[in-house]
DNA sequence: AGTGCCGGGAT
DNA sequence: ATCCCGGCACT
């Protein structure tokens, strides 16, 4: 859109001159439409210099009190290729480079990137991290189709495919461990049977193996940085899954797995281990469902201080993230 | 209808 | 990194 910043300049300027010949200060009242942004909309009002700072925004940023253990930084741009043996992957090596000067560290060519499929029938949802699919298959997919997942189990079922990004920022990109502030302990868990390294995959093609070690965090090297799933994690079982299944030839990494929901909020995980069959799906049905988070109580700045005074809400709450100044 | 915020995009 | 928004769970 070309014509934005065009626009933008004439009515910043309209309102400086605006403002230079007219005694009358407006504020804000309104919100941002769709063609004017908060941003705009707050600088055109009254420049609240003085109302920048709040004593309490000290803990806006406040590091939480767990450092995170000093992993590898150096970000080995993925490499993996398929294991079809059809690609001559170039050199993998060339990971020391001289300390000295090195303008542009020669980028990969084709920077593949992982991206998560949903594997529910007719569903074609692709979203670029795990967490992200889950959600939906759990919203989605899950919802509360009457499955008795009281064994605290949820059964997820997508595949990881590799998307060719012709441009787009390389590296490992958007790995957000979704807030590891909350302080208090993890919730119970079950101890970890066995061993189970938590996530897997079913090589669809017979011919696959081995692999890179691509997901199991059970091997701290570098490159499994990918994915750290935090707090949950558990039981891995296989099952078959209802929804659709491979079809001609599936695409790389498709792995189905049983998680167990443990984090956020949940109703509680009283007993009654029963079998977890399939069933319906997509029923609208009734409502809340057992894998749901009661939200917090507590009053957020946004409704707090109002849209009117949004300048006056944290940080996180201005970017719809996670409150930070009213916790639960 | 309104709030809280995850996921993702723009800069 | 900072800033913002679509959309959705939940109220
Ligand atoms: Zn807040």
């Amino acid at each position: 859109n070309p014509s934005g910043h065009a626009d933008k300049e004439v009515m910043a300027a309209t309102v400086l001159t605006s403002l230079s010949t007219s005694p009358l200060v407006l504020y804000p009242s309104s919100v941002p439409t769709a063609s004017k942004t908060w941003k705009e909309v707050l600088s055109a009002s009254y420049s609240s210099s003085t109302s920048g700072n709040w004593s309490w925004d000290a803990s806006d940023q406040s590091v939480p009190s767990t450092p995170s253990p000093p992993l590898s930084k150096d970000a080995n741009t993925g490499f993996l290729h398929s294991a079809q043996g059809d690609d001559a992957s170039e050199d993998v090596s060339e990971s020391t480079h001289f300390m000295f000067e090195d303008p542009i560290p020669r980028k990969r060519k084709n920077s593949m990137k992982v991206m998560f499929k949903c594997l529910w029938k007719n569903c074609e949802k692709v979203l670029s991290t795990s967490s992200g699919i889950q959600r939906h298959i759990r919203t989605v997919h899950l919802r509360n189709s009457d499955s008795d997942y009281s064994d605290g189990e949820e059964d997820f079922y997508y595949s990881e495919i590799e998307v060719n990004m012709d441009s787009l920022t390389e590296g490992l990109s958007s790995l957000t461990p979704t807030s590891p502030t909350t302080a208090g302990p993890p919730p119970i868990f079950p101890p970890p049977l066995s061993d189970v390294s938590r996530s897997e995959y079913v090589g669809v093609n017979g011919s696959q193996s081995h692999t890179s070690s691509l997901l199991s965090q059970s091997a701290p090297s570098t490159l499994c940085h990918i994915r750290t799933d935090h707090a949950y994690q558990i039981s891995v079982s296989w099952q078959q899954p209802p929804p659709v299944i491979f079809k001609g030839a599936p695409g790389p990494v498709t792995h189905v797995r049983t998680v167990s929901i443990g984090e956020k909020r949940q109703p509680a995980v009283p007993s009654h281990a029963t079998v977890s069959k399939n069933h319906a799906l997509v029923t609208p049905a009734t409502k809340s469902a057992p894998g749901t988070k009661p939200r917090g109580e507590a009053k957020k700045c946004r409704k707090v201080y109002g849209m009117e005074k949004r300048d006056m809400w944290c940080t996180a709450c201005r970017w719809k993230k996670a409150c930070q100044r009213f916790t639960d």
